[in-house]
DNA sequence: TTGAAAGCGATACCAG
DNA sequence: CTGGTATCGCTTTCAA
């Protein structure tokens, strides 16, 4: 068996070229057995699948990316892992892609801005297709590589500000005022707002924005914070609940700004004996799995996180298509459980 | 400037041949620049320097990846992405990753084979520099192809049975065990195993096998089964915890499969009127960030995931470097916190 | 220290 | 329906 002599000879793995010198055909048919089968005579179709699967054909994507007019990956940019913050944007994200043969690459920020910039440009280097990246807030490079690349770009989670292609995101800064809004239909008068807030995490203090303006609008004391730079955890919530009520014991309401944090909150405030819903509310941010399994269940706010994931999917396609760019809005709910009380009727009558 | 006039020409982004033709040197000189400025005169590599910036020059790595020997592309699989099952993997795993530049290409199987199958050559495809992949129980032809493919593969999260080239893992079937020892040892003598269990989530049965030796071994009633063929959500939990309590009343000790699933456990055995850890005990798996804010607070075994991300990653750069295939097995961490009772004294005064 | 030329493995265009 | 051939952008000898 010549051919098979000839196949080895080149040491790494399978070819085009291995599979065409065994079939006895060109490199050109094998190619374009696999990308227009309808333009190779069945016969030879299928003593080219034989050939492939005898030898474990596996195509390069690297020669196909650098040839061919499209690259197939999609570079995926996130500030953060952990804590699901952003897994299940990725998860349905990449599965939405999956059926458009769409490959994920991933990169994370760890919201430090100069790895973003050095993340962006790595990942651009791949030549991908397109880019989704997490926020709407970018060093000026960031913008300037995305924008200069000419890749489609879909910011995602937030929207908002200076779009640079396309965004799928929710109003944090509405999300935020409906967190107020709800502590003060309830009764409560003396509002917090408690959690971790990175100095890039424009979408925290977008909603810390809300929450104070919302106070503002209904004449309440000025909005008190309780925050510090670095990553949400359980008993972060509950220093900076101990901190928050030695020196400020006025305080009734608190406006987290994620439920990891929430859940520290509810423990301190159980230590030191305030009664939830009645002495003090508790609203969190996120939805997590475990907020309404905590008790008193956690009241908070629910963003769409798999319609971002799965419309960001959709709008890369499109732009890959060559249709416009758009902006989506997708909406988030408010859940009201236990760790807040009914809202009262408005005093107004409606 | 007719320099810049061809470069304009070719129409797409910047190339080495682009920025070659501004400086006035060969394309070699330039891409040596990049990967070892020592061998270019400083000079040179000012004004090299200089025309990538003002260029802004991105290295296309899918031509680099395709002439030079290795991709810097790590693929990596997973099962699941929810919940952070294996997020905080993915985060340490990554991080690591970046500081020798290699970049992560993502995939995620949803426990599905022939997902996996389709995945696993997707990412061979781009010829990775190693595959890191979640389990170490496969489709024939996963293994196949991860074989013939002479690329370094890291099995994550799992060990035991056949090796493919390397692991990094913990021991599930003696986390199990460990389980239900616990349980044991609380003085519970009627055990469950409950949750999530999907035909090819292999650690789960580990696991469910482990506790099931554990019981045996001490001479006590048959672990009794509630699981189902999907995924692990509170309310799965829920729903769970009544049919097991109506069909077997004398349960008074249930092993979750996962914390996510305990949650609700928790609650459907508050609202049968339960006393936690009185009448009946729980025990979860995994250690959710909320394990320790729910009522009770949850025992539960802590496996660890980012010294698995960690490991993954050294074991990649040492395999690429061209080391020797190696195991580690991680430790976990059994919390004993109020969901199950305090340990009895073993009754043989040992 | 620098340059010329030959690949790497596919794709795409143009003939036959 | 099939085959040549140029090409993608970079790395890698081998010379100069």
């Amino acid at each position: 068996m010549v051919s098979d002599v000839e196949e080895r000879e080149k040491g790494g793995a399978p070819t085009l070229a291995s599979i065409a010198v065994r079939v006895g055909v060109s490199v050109n048919t094998v190619s374009r057995a696999l990308r227009a089968p309808n333009t190779v005579r069945p016969e030879l179709r299928r003593q080219i699948a034989k050939a492939m699967d005898e030898l474990n054909y596996v195509p390069n994507r690297l020669a196909g990316g650098l040839s061919g007019t499209r690259s197939d990956i999609v570079g995926v940019v996130v500030t953060s892992l952990y804590y699901s913050e952003f897994a299940s944007i990725i998860d349905a994200l990449q599965s939405a892609l999956l059926k458009d043969n769409l490959q994920v690459m991933l990169a994370n920020t760890r919201y430090d801005p100069d790895q973003e910039v050095t993340l962006v440009r790595s990942i651009l280097s791949w030549r991908p297709a397109a880019v989704a990246i997490i926020g709407v807030d970018h060093p000026t490079k960031v913008t300037e590589l995305l924008t200069s690349s000419g890749v489609p770009v879909i910011e995602m989670w937030d929207v908002g500000g200076d779009i640079i292609d396309s965004a799928v995101g929710m109003d944090h800064e509405g999300a935020g005022k409906a967190q107020a809004d709800h502590m003060i239909a309830c009764g409560y008068r003396h509002l917090a707002f408690l959690g971790s807030m990175r100095e890039n995490d424009m979408r925290a203090k977008k909603r810390a924005r809300g929450a104070a303006s919302a106070i503002a609008a209904a004449g309440l004391p000025d909005l008190v914070y309780a925050v510090r730079q670095e990553g949400g955890r359980p008993a972060l919530g509950e220093e900076l609940t101990h901190e928050l009520l030695d020196s400020n014991p006025q305080i009734d309401g608190i406006i987290c700004n994620s439920d990891v944090v929430a859940f520290g909150v509810l423990k301190a405030l159980h230590e030191r004996g305030r009664k939830l819903p009645g002495d003090v509310g508790v609203i969190g941010f996120g939805d997590s799995e475990a907020a309404n399994y905590v008790t008193p269940s956690l009241t908070t706010v629910k963003p769409d996180r798999h319609r971002i994931g799965e419309f960001t999917a959709e709008l890369i396609v499109a732009r890959i298509n060559g249709e416009e760019p758009r902006t989506n809005v997708v909406d988030w709910e408010l859940l009201a459980r236990n760790s807040t009380r009914p809202p009262l009727k408005s005093l107004n009558g409606d």
